[in-house]
DNA sequence: AAATTTACGTCAGCCATATTGACTTATTTC
DNA sequence: GAAATAAGTCAATATGGCTGACGTAAATTT
């Protein structure tokens, strides 16, 4: 990765545009992201499971060594959430936790084989979709697409979505 | 509307490009649409309604007339699933069902003015998300980020999209 | 005219994913 | 030693999905 290259990164403080609602985008994202989950969700169903499993075993699997408060900032959900699907996936072989080195509090998370197969599976799915809708359109489009999703984040979030994209292991979520 | 040109419909048949696994926009997805639905979540919260509710008051107050068999092919849940959230929206007074002029088994569905204010004030807080990410990128990115995310879309599905995004009244959703 | 299909609704039960709030343990930091 | 932090856990609850079965009215087919 690394070349990531999000351009202008604030646009706060500028004169909102007069631009038309664009209801287009509002429901295609729907849609895009209707079909986007809708892939692996079938997989994971042979396994027994779901869509929150998907979320905990590809941002593990993308920053070995993530701790359990990065992943509560990244998925935006509680603790308890959290427990029950990290808890089936260390039980089932696909998860490894392990103490940190320098704080002894901290479980640090890793994908184990198991989960690293499964996570290129699912992420093959979607990278499959990814490239058919890129391949119909102009070169420049990854690009195009990458930097609106981008903007389409919080503006506060944004420092932290660009580091964990960047992924330079070990993955710290600013609080 | 009515200028939604989607340009290059078929896709299929291409030989798989060499594209690099597009781990960005991947997990970008994930993270445009968690903020995305952010927003109208929290006002929704307001009235005790869920995204749910906002999905089905959206589709209804953009296709006045629509019938639940539509619904149903839109959001694809199934009947049961959206029956709980149709009858509160019609009960509290947000949605209004008639007989079908033409079928009379049919229910068509209308938002009211209650429903049209609600519809229109979370489709304005995804509105300014998504005015404020294009208004930080080059002029084209409207059209293609709407082309990206039409080619996210299952293939044979898109026509159907097409037809819904295009949105002239009625709305009839192929089965 | 009868049979079939379609559109819609509903009952009952289940599962997955999320929530809040309270509490515990181990460890690090002050 | 006290306080803060990282993580785990218990209990209860809400939401949004699901399957399967069944009923009713209206349209369509035979």
């Amino acid at each position: 990765m690394a070349d990531v290259n999000f351009s202008q990164d604030s646009d706060e403080g500028q004169p909102a545009p007069a631009m038309a609602i664009p209801i287009d985008l509002i429901e295609l994202l729907f849609f895009a992201y209707r079909d986007f989950t809708a892939d692996p969700d079938a997989a994971l169903a042979e396994f027994g499971f779901g869509r929150a499993h998907h979320r905990v075993l590809h941002f593990v699997n993308r920053n070995p060594g993530l701790r359990v408060t990065d992943l509560l900032a990244i998925l935006k959900i509680t603790k308890q959430s959290l427990a029950r699907v990290l808890k089936q996936l260390v039980e089932e072989g696909y998860i490894l936790q392990e103490p940190g080195p320098q704080d002894r509090r901290e479980r640090l998370l890793f994908a184990t084989a198991k989960g690293e197969e499964l996570a290129a599976r699912l992420t093959d799915l979607q990278a499959r979709r990814i490239r058919r809708a890129l391949a119909a359109m102009p070169p420049e489009s990854h690009d195009i697409a990458r930097q609106f999703l981008y903007h389409m984040i919080d503006p506060d979030q944004r420092g932290d979505v660009a580091r964990l994209i960047d992924s330079q292991i070990p993955t710290r979520v600013s609080p």
